[in-house]
DNA sequence: GTCTATAACATGATAGAC
DNA sequence: GTCTATCATGTTATAGAC
């Protein structure tokens, strides 16, 4: 950030595309360079090696998704309300998440620095949620649980999604969950 | 299957296992060569291309799943309990499913033919998971429903494990589902 | 059916001028 | 900070002998 350059900011913005729709191991830096328009010098100016440009684009999208799912899930509207919407909330299921992807990514999971940025999105997601499911009188073991389920409600859903070709599916996961979430006993919420 | 060599058998297993761990576009042939000991003009008679080795690898993984997963789903047993095994069986979260890893593999998902093979799978497994909530009292569509929320939360547990890196991940999540499932009132089962 | 050699190209990175 | 040129290595095959 000692100079903000545009190149700089041009490279990051194309990296974060391309690693949405193919994964980083799958982009080559020429790639970037041909879709940044951005010279091959500079990238190497700029990002002394792969991991560096990852590393740059990857905590980008983390900070960004985090951000925005904090902001989803809390808010005036009761708990549970909340955890719907941001279940429901259209995705891009033909790409799948742009983080959750990364798991099944060797050169980020096979990279510790790429692989605890992954990591820390996860477990930031995990606390979000858990704390809405305590805010909805769930005891603390159980509303974690319930976090993770919701998580992998999600990833499951982008999975399903992409494997069949088909964005209801998502949808139809969501609904299965949620049915089980609005149909329980108010004691045991 | 003209001629049942044991070379070709070596490289599919092969290329099984290391697909499995490291994905379909981060293994090379190369790759695939050294770890079966077998010689280069073997793998290129055998497999012309990296897509015919994939193919075999993958279709053969994916019909050993279906079928472990269709003996694991039928049975004496109440139709809920054989869900419930089949939900906490252990997995190996280390390396991630299997098949679901190649939904974020554009190696796999860029090749039409591999992409309907991934598609195979999740789709048998879909059926077969309907039925298992049929066979429990549901209604068609809300047993539909509840059987991508089922498959959404293994693979999205794996997704979870591998980015914590931790395998209690997927246990929770599906603790998380199956605490629902058992806790909802036996009219809306 | 298996071997060795090698081709054609992409990848990740470096060198040095401007 | 950006450019062009280039390099060593890896990848996906092909060729042709055995």
């Amino acid at each position: 950030m000692s100079t903000p350059s545009e190149s700089r900011a041009r490279l990051v913005a194309t990296a974060r595309d391309l690693y949405a729709s193919q994964g980083v191991g799958a982009t080559s830096p020429r790639q970037v360079l041909a879709a940044s328009g951005v010279g091959q010098g500079s990238l190497y100016h700029h990002f002394p090696a792969k991991h560096d440009l990852a590393l740059a684009a990857i905590s980008a999208t983390v900070a960004d998704s985090l951000s925005a799912a904090a902001r989803e899930l809390r808010g005036e509207r009761p708990a549970l309300d909340r955890l719907r919407a941001y279940l429901e909330r259209p995705r891009d299921t033909a790409n799948g998440c742009r983080i959750g992807r990364h798991t099944s990514d060797q050169a980020v999971m096979s990279d510790a620095v790429l692989a605890a940025e992954v990591g820390s999105y996860f477990s930031g997601l995990v606390e979000r949620l858990t704390e809405v499911f305590v805010e909805a009188g769930l005891p603390d073991g159980a509303a974690s649980d319930r976090a993770y389920a919701a998580l992998a409600i999600v990833q499951g859903g982008y999975v399903l999604a992409r494997a069949l070709t088909d964005p209801t599916a998502m949808q139809r996961a969501v609904r299965g969950f949620v049915s089980l979430l609005t149909s329980v006993p108010e004691e045991t919420q």
